[in-house]
DNA sequence: ATTATTATGGAACGTTTGTTCCAGAATAGC
DNA sequence: GCTATTCTGGAACAAACGTTCCATAATAAT
């Protein structure tokens, strides 16, 4: 009995999360989600309540679905730093398919723009991060054992949160330079900085 | 004959550059500018013709002085990693004096907000980028010449372009946390993964 | 003191912002 | 075909935005 919805509200949500994405909370204006996502005023406010529900809605909708995926690759066929450039391997695939300046990624750039002044946000940032960096501790123990490595599980955690910050770097990176090899260029260089670090 | 300032120019683009620094281009409104430098909306406008134009003074302030002075510690006494180093403790120093969150680097803050879509912004950034990157380059080969390093030149570039990006990355991770310690962490594993990457 | 000159800061401008609201459109069940 | 239900999208809103403008204040020169 109810009249049908033009667009689910998981559409409404994956079609914004592109223009957040891309333009950051401040700079995407209501008038913007409107015409992107072709649905009205009202229906973003009868489903969120307002700009910013819907801002965290597709923040979630980016850990969850994109960002999920991302980790998956830490976790599949690919072991060590394989699994690692694998990871690198996703990002610039993004970037390689959307054009440069790239989009960079949702949470690093939400990081720059919210999370000093949004607890909530800082909070949901900062959780990822952790998950993020225990699938890097993953990866880099595999290496560390493949390598024989010397390195304490102290150094090995310090190794996984410093890869956390530097890929952040490359994605904040990603929206400032037209030159996608300089991603291709950090991506060895990083690797090839893992090795030789676990090779002690 | 003219009624004296009650701020300079320079005074008004010193105090206007921490509010753009905190909160970015698009989270600054004039008002806050006006209370912030205690300037009025006048001022703003025959000194610089509009908001935009006050912002890039801003940025072009930030690169000469506090910019500069960065880099300045890369091309002094110490030599070497030290150099690296003291680049660090500068940045570092800055946000124990802030609090954390905090500021980050209003390069990397821009880069994210505005280098996308801002052409002008773009250009700056890249400018800036480089002249970075040819300083880390020179402490990098001094390290490589004092470990013998058999690291190429071509090698030692991307190093240099590595560095520069996970600095970029460390800047903006500040803003997101307000742990510190996790800052003084990061410079510590990077400058060892230098020194292993370089011992090769 | 008077005058000439220039910065000042608040009033007022038109836009654009995020938000609210509701008449009407569109379907499912009868 | 009619009714009940609920989603739709544009009209309308106050607030905030960046900007313009000008009477006023404050000095330096006369």
């Amino acid at each position: 009995m109810p009249r049908p919805r033009s667009k689910t509200r998981d559409e409404l949500v994956q079609s914004a999360m592109w223009v957040f994405w891309e333009n950051g909370f401040e700079g995407t204006s209501v008038e913007d989600l409107v015409s992107a996502t072709g649905v009205g005023r009202g229906a973003i406010y009868s489903d969120f309540g307002g700009k910013e529900e819907l801002f965290f809605a597709c923040l979630t909708e980016y850990l969850e679905t994109f960002m999920a995926a991302a980790i998956e690759t830490l976790r599949s066929d690919a072991e060590g730093l394989d699994a690692i450039s694998d990871y690198f391997d996703y990002f610039i695939g993004l970037h390689k398919k959307r054009g440069m300046p790239g989009p960079g990624c949702f949470i690093a750039n939400t990081m720059t723009e919210l999370a000093p002044h949004l607890v909530e946000a800082r909070e949901k940032i900062e959780e990822h991060m952790e998950m993020l960096r225990r699938s890097f501790l993953r990866s880099i123990k595999q290496a560390a054992k493949k390598q024989n490595s010397k390195k304490g599980d102290k150094e090995l955690n310090e190794l996984a949160r410093l890869t956390v910050i530097s890929t952040q770097g490359l994605w904040s990176y990603a929206r400032g330079t037209s030159d996608l090899t300089a991603l291709e260029s950090f991506k060895r260089s990083f690797l090839t900085m893992l090795e030789a670090t676990l090779g002690r």
